[in-house]
DNA sequence: ACCTGAACACCGTTCAAGT
DNA sequence: ACCTGAACACCGTTCAAGT
């Protein structure tokens, strides 16, 4: 026991087991996480910051895993890419989502990526005061429907009597079908209005 | 001891404590709950089913708070004046916002008011099988921005050197000023690109 | 440097006992 | 019907001790 002679942790494999333990959808924790590393809950305070660092660890590589953005092409592409880019990581890791959810963002790569898509909205004519407007829209718009996809099956669980909603719910696709198809419906919405409103502005 | 001549609690009772409670910022849960209420936690369990009923709970209480909504007007008027009376909700309850969350929701008064809405969206003119995907996309932004509003102060802090994420973050206002504009701008880029669908769909 | 084990201050929930 | 108190199976975190 003590302390062996070869390491049993590392940073990676206790972020790796980490997004093990999140995807399997079982509760996350310091402890499930020690449990399932085979390790006392306490080993995990030499290498890592708490849950708050476990989280923040994973955030982090799942960014990371989304791989490369976009480079070049219209801004408008490059908005697209990087909110679908930010979708698939959601929808791999759904149960992430309610996780990292108002934690403030301080990994390295997330943090290039908003800085990326705040210059090329910035080179693309949108005034200095508005860009960071523009990109919250784009960051509410990615969680709400992440949260979507975390969520469970039946959003709403209507009881008695509706007017509409209820045919409304049993006609539609159900589930990632659902989603998907609202999730390309709203991106479309919003380029459309960023790009009507950049026009308006260069005009 | 034992049961009292005049019950110590009820369910209008624990949800107003509950509400005071996530409203304290002080962490929430059933035991701070009892205690706040001075009783023993599982004398809850007599009137409320357990952490989600509470929170479900909470849910109703602070959208009925919200009181009446629209009830005529333009289509877009009354979403507008949903998703207004929504942040409103989330502003003046931000730690909720984080426990509602990916919950099933059950209340009637939630759903009745997401149904309003589906009448109002269908009888304008959208198609059955795009309503709920317009609902859901305006419930995404919602959310988001509720997030947004229980969210600390710093979303992004980027320890390093940005291209212009950095500036941008200084130059802005902060708080709360912040997260209206950019909630407003959202708004309006919706609804511009919602009437221009419909008025296309109805041409 | 890196792990264990004990300790601490918490959780949410169940259930018998008491009036 | 409604509360208490004990019990259970958990949490996250700290820290001395051991190699």
């Amino acid at each position: 026991m003590a302390r062996p002679k070869v390491p049993l942790l590392s940073v990676d494999r206790i972020a790796d087991a980490a997004l093990e333990l999140v995807d399997s959808g079982e509760p996350f924790g310091v402890n499930a996480l020690a449990r399932k590393l085979g390790v006392t809950p306490s080993s995990l305070y030499n290498h890592v910051d708490g849950l708050d660092g476990i989280i923040e660890l994973m955030r982090g590589r799942f960014s990371t895993e989304a791989g490369a953005q976009l480079q070049h092409g219209t801004w408008h592409e490059i908005v697209a890419e990087t909110l679908r880019a930010q979708r698939r990581m959601y929808a791999r890791h759904p149960n992430l989502v309610p996780l990292v959810v108002g934690k403030t963002i301080t990994d390295p790569f997330v943090i290039e990526s908003y800085d990326r898509l705040a210059s090329t909205l910035l080179e693309a004519g949108f005034p200095d005061d508005e860009v960071l407007g523009v990109i919250a829209i784009l960051d509410a718009f990615a969680i709400g429907f992440g949260l979507d996809l975390a969520s469970p099956e039946e959003i709403w669980h209507p009881q008695g009597e509706t007017q509409t909603l209820g045919r409304l719910i049993a006609e539609a696709p159900h589930g990632d079908e659902r989603s998907d198809r609202a999730f390309e419906l709203g991106l479309e919405l919003l380029l459309d209005s960023l790009r009507g409103r950049l026009a308006r502005i260069l005009a």
